[in-house]
DNA sequence: CGAAGTAGGTCAACATGGCTGACGCAAATT
DNA sequence: AATTTGCGTCAGCCATGTTGACCTACTTCG
């Protein structure tokens, strides 16, 4: 990590090639690995990653109204639709009719699902909490800030809304 | 593990759920929007992301043999024998016979195929290069301590291979 | 030398998780 | 009353992963 460093003075060179290459290898494996992590369990339930996707977000809002699930997960609504059915047909996932508005349907994770989640979500704690251990405390928000930088201006505020109120 | 907490008063605090989270969902955003800016000049060649991805690692070891990308791209030599042949029809990519071990198959990008690389990993370029210039560079190590840190002790050769003699 | 292991290719079948397009309905908005 | 929005659904297609079986060519080792 000092050697990291060692282009002190160089602000030309920082943006050179094989620093992006860097970070997009790093970013590549760092973040198949965190997933694969969490394979196993979903295995010995028949589910898949989408459906892990879904389980999280609505663990991490519940009451997370449908198009809010498609806006974060960037996919149709009928791709989340065979996802959520599963989902509802294994007793993970409970649909509540909007308060506010009649049409939505919120998002919760019924116990059995809240139970799952926390299991996956164990797989995903182990490896991130190693690394930001093995990386120290003031790497943590050089990392934040690196990921919070590809995000779009657009998006950005879906994700800071998730994240808002911790 | 106490030992890298010891450094601040709000040590029992440092691998809060909430920090993890904000690491899972940063990692997950940051990623889905990298490889999404290529997906427009994948489009214009009728490729996806598997072409993408078996072309950058040829790109950034040009001879790699077969049996190497495989380990990279963690998948099934089927899989990545369709993805393969597509590439050697289209021209993009052309394999050669090994000098020490004539079984092997090196993989280079032909000069159509170097080009296509180029404009794809431009689009990888351009969002990193703003992630790192918005974050700062002292950022950058700690996106990279962070990340590395993710990826299995066993996997860690094989990613620093890729990266030695830039 | 001969046996065993390794690098690679191939056929076949199947699963997962995306996509488009076309509809339909109930509820909210204007 | 008309339009828009939130959600669901049927139907089919595509990209990319999987397993398992089997094959050749080449290298390595006893």
């Amino acid at each position: 990590m000092a050697d990291a460093n060692s282009h002190t003075q160089a602000s030309p060179l920082f943006l050179r090639e094989a620093e992006i290459r860097r970070g997009v290898e790093l970013l590549y494996f760092g973040y198949a690995n965190m997933v694969r992590g969490a394979d196993g369990v979903l295995a010995t339930r028949g589910l898949g990653r989408a459906h892990h996707r879904a389980m999280y977000f609505i663990a991490r809002r519940p009451g997370l109204p449908v198009s809010d699930l498609l806006r974060l997960l960037a996919i149709t609504k009928q791709s989340l639709s065979r996802v959520l059915g599963d989902l509802q047909t294994m007793q993970l996932v409970a649909v509540a009719v909007g308060a506010r508005d009649r049409r939505q349907r919120l998002l919760t994770l019924t116990t059995e699902g809240a139970a799952l989640e926390a299991a996956l979500f164990e797989e995903l704690r182990r490896g991130m909490a190693a690394a930001y251990t093995a990386a120290g405390q003031g790497s943590v928000t050089g990392f934040w800030a690196v990921l919070a930088g590809l995000i779009p201006q657009a998006d950005r505020p879906l994700v800071e809304a998730l994240q808002a109120g911790l």
